[in-house]
DNA sequence: GAAGAATGGTTGACACAATCAACCAATATC
DNA sequence: GATATTGGTTGATTGTGTCAACCATTCTTC
């Protein structure tokens, strides 16, 4: 059993991530949260979105979602605008000052991202991310499927698509958050 | 199918892993945070471990650790016992209770952790553990040669400025020694 | 062997993060 | 039109992480 420390080195690996990003994010006298800083991403990357759109992506409760981006909009850092489709909901948009803040975010991020790949090669940390993307899919499967089913069988829908990725592009899409306006889960 | 960055890969990661975690603990009828679950472990796999030991191990805060094993004490599940080396720790034990209950967690976490595994070999599982330690440790030194120049701790006296939007530069100064060179793979 | 620094541990205070339940208003469905 | 559903909000509560102040013991050094 080569894996009883996969936790603790998930505990650690997490832990030191988000060390490292609120430092560098308070270097540059930015003080948002990182709860605040990735719903303003998500705002800034799809100029649709919606709470709703933000939770699901982040797979958060929404409650905790609508307290971040009522935070965000008294920060002036986005709007919300009646969406005209649907009168229970605003569509969300970052403000100037929210643009400006992302652009100076992403940067500290790449900066984050760089120290915490700086001992892998491209290909490592593109292996890296489609292991842990893949571990994340196996127990949000398992826990879609889990009342009732005796579940010993996978509830993979179909084959696990290979996720072709050019090699050259590892290095942006470590910033690239959101290609996922696309749902994802089937 | 969407390949995340990375930052967002952590934390659908470590999201689902302390959800599915603590679903299959509950699903025994243990009511324990992950992070007593954590210190406990910490406690039952080295029979001479103190606060400070595991709070070194965990790499989390002292007083946090401390709060945790006082609860872990209250709850019965481990004993602190004079250190007879030195008068101003303690020796923390699991009692019998403890040491049952991780058994039952030891069962959990197997299954969670096959859960999170099942799509990938053990080669797999290896190389993602080995990848993100590396990448601990390099946010870890960075961390660490980083600590030392700037960063002049300011205090905030009461206030409660809901509005974490702002400027109001916070360092995020880090002293907390590493030692993490351990390396325990079970 | 006493002054002072360092260490192990505790406590208070607080911010951030997550979750649940109740709830309102607009929609959708019938 | 009654009803269920959905998008969003609020309150409450728990867990997690951090900093600072503090006490007692131990270590250092003179």
């Amino acid at each position: 059993m080569p894996s009883l420390s996969l936790s603790e080195t998930l505990h650690r690996l997490v832990h030191a991530y988000k060390k490292q990003l609120r430092s560098d994010i308070a270097a540059q006298e930015i003080d948002l949260p990182v709860t605040h800083i990735r719903a303003l991403k998500g705002v800034c990357r799809n100029p649709e979105s919606t709470a709703q759109s933000i939770a699901l992506r982040m797979q958060r409760d929404k409650a905790q979602i609508t307290r971040v981006l009522n935070e965000l909009q008294q920060g002036g850092l986005i709007t919300k605008i009646d969406n005209p489709k649907d009168g229970r909901s605003q569509l969300l948009r970052p403000t100037a000052e929210g643009e400006k803040i992302m652009t100076q975010i992403s940067a500290s991020e790449r900066k984050t991202v760089a120290r915490m790949t700086q001992a892998l090669s491209s290909a490592e940390v593109d292996t890296f991310i489609k292991l842990a993307n893949r571990i994340s899919k196996s127990v949000d499967e398992a826990a879609a499927s889990k009342s009732g089913a005796d579940c010993h069988a996978q509830k993979r829908p179909s084959s696990k698509p290979k996720d072709p990725i050019g090699k050259g592009a590892v290095e942006a899409r470590l910033m690239e958050a959101n290609a996922i306006g696309e749902n994802h889960n089937e």
